[in-house]
DNA sequence: ATTTTTTCTGGACAACTGTCCAAATTATTT
DNA sequence: AAATAATTTGGACAGTTGTCCAGAAAAAAT
């Protein structure tokens, strides 16, 4: 075995293993939502995520440095699914006419699968506000947000001025819907449904 | 001194004791925002809003059930101006086309001037989502932010219909607007000014 | 001036917090 | 099979949390 044959063992060796511990630590991260999701930021300490967990206090500090570590990963973690979720109804082969009422369908969708979870986004972007160790996580995801609404708004032909009033109208809307629904409102959907389709109706098509 | 006499003077003596305590606390709560605004609720403690109050903590608890009481209590003295504030332009003599601007006006200076307060609302609507606790003085203030938009659109001849959307672009704005310029972008209130003329220039006069 | 009431303090209390680590367990390599 | 490395545990640690209370201090009433 050349020198460069051991070298590339090693090499992958180590891949291995840290592709491991990045599996794990993914595994960790999504018992870690399920926690936070039930009991928000302030009141979600390691050993309640440890208990839901089914793990140890000790092991969720393996693998995260910090508390703050361990949560900025998790809102990464969800927040890039949900960013996901919308690209594909915007990279499938929906005609322009018809995304709107694709974009209400699957916003709707969401909340009512996971209103739990996404009041988690606004949990922390609140934190944010107050805590700068959150202000980057924050940042990048309504950053890509705000990208994602923009190539909506190219899709439809709109012009790209509008596309921060449009995210704003968007990510409103969503939070007092989900405020509502989540505080036993069971119209708060259909409404939220209704509101999404008159936004993208007061829009005039331009550049 | 007839029993009616006595009667009335006792009540007399209650009243003042009452409107007393209410006074002091009202103090309490002022001081007690200031350290709310500056850590947020997830950090604040009882003994850092004694401290920058410059009490004892048992003195909080001798005018307040509990830190939610507190907190509560606090909340709802602020929103309170900043609503009152805005009411102010409605019922002042302004000429309804000169609305828009005294209200972008107002709302950016709003902004400057307490930045750090209005990051306070922001947290507890997001604890809502968590805490029953806050649920009610978050619906009341939502509640009467709502109104208060649609007492504007009112004035400005605009239907009722789009009340609620008008409120969630102003809200969502606002929100935004602030945390970039609490994030030190400087650019970040002139921005909202011009977002906000531009979504009053978007609107069409109705019934 | 004395009693009664209200206001306020400082500290005690148990429960909880994030962090850390020595040792046990398991997996991997030799 | 033995040795090495990675993983996981359970508990120790010091500091913080909200709450409560006996009694001091101040104010009000008699």
């Amino acid at each position: 075995m050349t020198k460069l044959e051991k070298i590339d063992k090693l090499e992958t060796k180590a891949r291995k293993r840290s592709a491991k511990r990045s599996r794990r630590k993914d595994e960790l991260a999504l018992a870690a939502i399920d926690a936070l999701k039930q009991l928000g930021y302030a009141r979600t300490s390691l050993r309640d995520i440890a208990e839901i967990s089914g793990v140890s206090v000790g092991m969720l500090h393996y693998y995260f440095e910090d508390k703050t570590d361990l949560i900025t990963f998790c809102v990464r973690k969800y927040k890039a699914g949900f960013v996901a979720d919308l690209e594909a109804l915007l990279t499938g082969d929906i005609a322009p006419d018809a995304l709107p009422r694709a974009f209400a369908d699957g916003l709707c969708a969401s909340i009512r699968r996971e209103a739990e979870t996404h009041r988690l986004w606004y949990d922390i972007r609140a934190q944010a506000l107050f805590d700068a160790d959150f202000t980057d996580v924050v940042n990048e995801i309504e950053d890509s947000l705000l990208a994602l609404v923009s190539r909506l708004f190219q899709r439809l032909g709109l012009s790209q001025d509008g596309a921060l009033a449009g995210y704003l109208a968007l990510d409103g809307g969503f939070r007092y819907h989900l405020q509502r629904h989540l505080s036993g409102d069971g119209a708060a959907i259909d409404a939220f449904h209704r509101y999404i389709m008159a936004q993208f109706g007061g829009l005039n098509p331009q550049g």
